[in-house]
DNA sequence: GTCTATATACGGATAGAC
DNA sequence: GTCTATCCGTATATAGAC
């Protein structure tokens, strides 16, 4: 018989608590208009426990995008594309997977890296770095999803430049989504790429 | 002989030093980490003379948003569309001129309006409003590109559709681009965004 | 209309007991 | 590791003389 699971962190530690809070409130409210106290009120902690667990604010939104790069297959890519084989429709169903976030927030808000990404106008660079990883990272996973497409898109296409493409029209859609709080801007997007994509297809056919 | 030209608000009176000094600091900074002080500095203004023109901060921000969609056509589309006729040219001439802001400011600053509704999270009606407004004029202004170039686009691709899909191209690119600090990703996506342009054209011709 | 001084609130961060 | 109390800077906004 084997112990018990062992975490580095516990679960529910006051630590885990406060970056759980913070990665939910982030997104909503974006990093300047969180303060403090509302992470504090939201993890049930207090101010000792902040500061002793992290050094000052910044710290926290740096481990917060750490942790948004880790939990991007397990969260986002792993569950949207369960059942989904076909590699372009798993593009096309990872967008439809922001556009559930839209409706489900009534499009108050969508990507939580984009919104930090404009939000942080003159960001420290290290997260700044942390911000572009996310990106990387998201269109690294496109990426391979256009890879094992192969032949079926033509063969002068860069891939990075059509994943990179793909992150354009997510977020694109969901900044016009969220100020007009419909869909339609999203929608609209996503049509044209999908538009762009039988054309792709139909070139790399011939 | 004519009287000099009158205009209601003289062109250096202090509200309207006040919102030349807003339009650039937010844009740069945002509207969160723009300080009165900092406003009142670049005017060279006081605290006095603010709250005389404006009654609170926002008052300046719907002042600065609607001042935005009246530049929109002066001060952004004139300019770069000089010289250019034809329209599918200006729709791209249009994400260029984004692309010389991006160089300009070493990929520091894109659109005013992305980053403004962005970073207001749950911004009051009224202020959501008057960034969908700019929105809207800058879509109608594309479209209005798009219809004049007829029946070089094929008949059922919607105009207002690929007009909100060219706002998109540019806003995720330069998104991408302030957080890589590189013009890569908008450029990929304006180089994809002319692909699907020439499919488009090639199928009107068929 | 413009000036200085200031009221008031809030946010990040710290101190020090337990 | 956690608690409360508090320091201190900064921000919006106001008061009131000129």
């Amino acid at each position: 018989m084997s112990a018990p699971p062992r975490t580095a962190e516990p679960a529910s530690s006051t630590r885990e608590r406060l970056i759980a809070a913070a990665l939910e409130l982030f997104a909503e409210k974006g990093y300047a208009s969180t303060s403090i106290a509302d992470i504090l009120h939201k993890a049930r902690a207090n101010a000792g426990s902040f500061y002793y667990s992290f050094p000052a604010k910044q710290d926290l939104l740096l481990t917060v995008l750490d942790r948004y790069v880790e939990l991007l297959r397990p969260v986002l890519l792993a569950p949207t594309w369960e059942g989904i084989t076909d590699p372009i429709e798993r593009v096309f169903a990872l967008l439809g997977r922001y556009r559930v976030y839209l409706v489900d927030t009534e499009c108050l808000y969508g990507c939580p890296i984009g919104s930090l990404a404009l939000e942080l106008h003159e960001p420290d660079p290290v997260v700044r770095e942390k911000l572009a990883l996310n990106f990387d990272r998201w269109v690294a996973a496109v990426e391979e999803c256009l890879l094992e497409a192969g032949g079926r898109l033509p063969r002068d296409v860069n891939r990075t430049d059509l994943a990179r493409f793909i992150l354009t029209t997510m977020e694109g859609g969901v900044m016009q989504s969220r100020t007009h709080r419909t869909t339609e801007a999203f929608d609209a997007s996503v049509r044209m790429l999908r538009r762009f994509f039988v054309q792709l297809q139909r070139e790399a056919a011939t």
